[in-house]
DNA sequence: TTGCAAGTACGATTTTTTTCGTAGACATTT
DNA sequence: AAATGTCTACGAAAAAAATCGTACTTGCAA
C-alpha cells in the first residue's frame, strides 16, 4: 500500500525531485529560506525517510547523497486522486473547475487544457 | 490564519456537509461503514473540533447537534490551493491535466468545463 | 423502582511527526 | 599538533493526532 508522505517529506521530496541527487546539507539550505529549522532536524527527517523507503541514499566521502524513490508524476497522482476522492466525491471534473475558477492561467495554458479535453473525448 | 483540517477532521466535515447538522451518533454511524473507530473516538473528535471551532453545537434534549462551520467550498478552495502550491510550483493547469488525466470523465462534463474555460478567457 | 440504553465529559495512553542536543569521526586550517 | 568545522548517528523530548476506557447523567421500559 502507498504511504503518503507527511508535509515535511514533501518538502524535501520537492527540492529533490527540482534539484536531483543532493546533500542533505543542500536540501537544509534550500529549506531554511522559507522555514526555521535546524540542521539536525533536516538530516533526521532524511534518515527517518530513508527507513521508510522513500530515499535512497548513497556514500560520498564523508556525506551522503540522497535520491528521491518516489517519482513526482507518481506522488502527484497520488495525492490528487486521494483529494478527488476524499473531497470532491471523486469527480475530478469538480476539482478541476474548483482550480481553474480561483487561479489566474494564461492563454496558452487553458488552449493546452482545450486539447487534453479534445484528446480525452476522441480517445474514448 | 486559515486551519488545515486532519484527515480525520475531513471525513467527520464531509459527513456534515452532505447530511447537514447531525448527532455525533448519526456521524459515527456512517463512519463505522468504512472506518473501524469506537464511539468515544468519534465523540472526542467533533468535541476537539468544537473547541477549535470547527463546529458549532447545540443541545438537543439529551445529545448534541452538531454544524460545520468551515464551509465546504471554502474548504475545497483551501486544500487545493495548498495542493497547487506545494506539489505544482503554482499552476493550476498542471494539475488539472495531471486530474483530467487520470481520471474518466463524462462528455457533459467535458463540456462543463470547456464552457468555463471559454468564460475565463472572455473575463480577462 | 430497578435496570438497561444512550448520551456526554474527560483523563490517559498510544501513535505519529517534528525537533533538537550531544557525541563521535574525520578533514582542514592555523 | 591543536583547534575548528562539518559530517553522521542516535536518543530523547515536544507537539500533534487519534484512540479508548471509565465515570456519570438521564430517559425509558420492564
Amino acid at each position: 500500500m502507498y504511504i503518503k508522505p507527511t508535509d515535511s517529506e514533501l518538502e524535501i521530496l520537492n527540492y529533490l525531485w527540482q534539484a536531483g541527487p543532493s546533500t542533505v546539507r543542500a536540501v537544509h539550505d534550500a529549506l531554511s529560506e522559507t522555514k526555521d529549522v535546524g540542521y539536525t532536524t533536516t538530516l533526521k527527517l532524511m534518515q527517518i525517510m530513508h527507513d521508510k523507503g522513500l530515499l535512497y541514499r548513497t556514500e560520498q566521502g564523508r556525506s551522503h547523497i540522497y535520491v528521491a524513490l518516489l517519482g513526482k508524476e507518481e506522488t502527484q497522482q497520488n495525492l490528487v486522486g486521494k483529494m478527488v476522492e476524499t473531497l470532491f466525491q471523486g469527480s475530478a471534473a469538480q476539482m478541476v473547475m474548483q482550480a481553474l475558477g480561483n487561479y489566474t492561467t494564461s492563454k496558452e495554458e487553458l488552449d493546452e487544457i482545450r486539447e487534453l479535453l479534445n484528446n480525452l473525448e476522441n480517445n474514448r
